[in-house]
DNA sequence: TTCCAGGACCGGG
DNA sequence: CCCGGTCATGGA
C-alpha cells in the first residue's frame, strides 16, 4: 500500500488497485456494512467506519493512524496482491472471466466470532433477513458505540442466554445453535484464536463441534475470519457453478487461491453471467 | 397458497 | 455413505 496520508483526521490512500467498496463490502461474506450517498458505514472490532471512494482514492473518515494500523489496514487484507492473484489465475480462461468482472473484490479479515455466528445464521437462509436478525442481536446485546451502531456481542454475553431469550430477534431454529456456539466459545472449549495457526482441515473439524456449523459454515467462517485462504466454501451457487463450470475439478492455477477464487466464481454465478 | 433462501441435523435404508 | 424430511421466518 503506497501513498497513504494521514491529514484532518481521515485516512487517504491514493492509487488503490483491487479495492472496490461494493464488491468488497456487499459481496456476502460480511452483513453489516450499509451505503449512502457513496459512503459505506459499518463496525469491526467495536469500531465504527466510514470510508468512501473518489477518483481512485480511498478516503476513511475520522480515523486515525493507530486505528488504521492496527484494525483496517488487516481488516481489508492490504498486505495482500490481488493483482498478482488474478495474474496467476487467468491462464484459465473461466477464471480469467469471473476474476475480471470481481476485480474488486478483496477478502475481508473480520472478527472470528462474529463470522461463525454470522455464517451460523445464514443457513438456509436469505441475505436481506440474515441483515436483519445480526442487526436485532448487535442492537440487543452489543455495546452501543455511536448513536444506532452498536457492536456485535460477545460470546460470553450469549453464553447466558437461554432460546427463548432470543425468540425476539426472530432467528428461528437457528437460536440453539448460537448459544452453542457462544457457550463453546466462552468456556475456551472451542479456541477460536487457536484456529488461526492449525492446518485447515484441523481448524474446520474443530469449528464442526458446534451445533449447526457444517462444513460450509466452517469454512466460511475459516476463509472470512480465520486467514484460511485455501478454505472453499460450498454453497448452492458453487456447487452448481462449479458443476457447469468445472466438471473436472478446479484448474491447477487455482490452487493456493481457492478462497478468492470462491468470491469470484460467487460473484459471477450470482450476478447472473452464467445463465445457470 | 406455495416456494425458496450463502445448510445442518436426523432418521432410515 | 447417501437419501429425504425437517427446521423458523418472511418476502416473492
Amino acid at each position: 500500500m503506497n501513498n497513504i496520508t494521514y491529514k484532518n483526521g481521515n485516512v487517504y490512500i491514493d492509487d488503490v488497485k483491487n479495492f472496490d467498496l461494493a464488491m468488497t463490502l456487499d459481496c456476502g461474506q460480511a452483513f453489516r456494512w450499509k451505503e449512502d450517498n457513496g459512503v459505506w458505514s459499518g463496525v469491526a472490532f467495536g469500531k465504527r467506519l466510514k470510508i468512501s471512494k473518489e477518483n481512485e482514492s480511498i478516503v476513511f473518515f475520522d480515523t486515525s493512524k493507530e486505528d488504521f494500523e492496527n484494525i483496517w489496514s488487516d481488516y481489508f487484507d492490504f498486505s495482500r496482491d490481488y493483482g498478482k492473484i488474478i495474474d496467476d489465475i487467468k491462464s484459465d480462461e473461466i477464471l480469467k472471466k469471473a476474476s475480471d468482472f470481481g476485480y474488486g473484490i478483496r477478502i475481508l479479515n473480520q472478527e472470528p466470532f462474529e463470522t461463525l455466528c454470522s455464517f451460523i445464521i445464514s443457513q438456509n437462509n436469505n441475505i436481506p433477513r440474515i441483515k436483519g436478525i445480526i442487526d436485532r442481536l448487535c442492537k440487543k446485546y452489543g455495546q452501543k458505540i455511536d448513536d444506532g451502531l452498536y457492536s456485535f456481542p460477545d460470546a460470553e454475553t450469549l453464553s447466558k442466554l437461554t432460546a427463548n431469550d432470543l425468540s425476539d430477534i426472530r432467528m428461528g431454529f437457528r437460536a440453539k445453535y448460537i448459544i452453542d456456539a457462544s457457550q463453546k466459545v466462552a468456556s475456551g472449549e472451542v479456541n477460536l484464536s487457536d484456529l488461526f495457526s492449525l492446518d485447515t482441515d484441523t481448524a474446520r473439524t474443530e469449528l464442526m463441534k458446534i451445533k449447526g456449523v457444517g462444513p460450509k459454515v466452517a469454512d466460511c467462517t475459516l476463509l472470512f475470519s480465520l486467514k484460511h485462504f485455501d478454505a472453499f466454501p460450498k454453497d448452492v451457487w458453487i456447487k452448481r457453478a462449479v458443476e457447469v463450470l468445472f466438471p473436472q475439478g478446479l484448474p491447477e492455477c487455482a490452487n493456493g487461491y481457492k478462497g478468492i477464487v470462491q468470491q469470484y466464481i460467487f460473484y459471477y454465478s450470482r450476478s447472473g453471467n452464467l445463465n445457470i
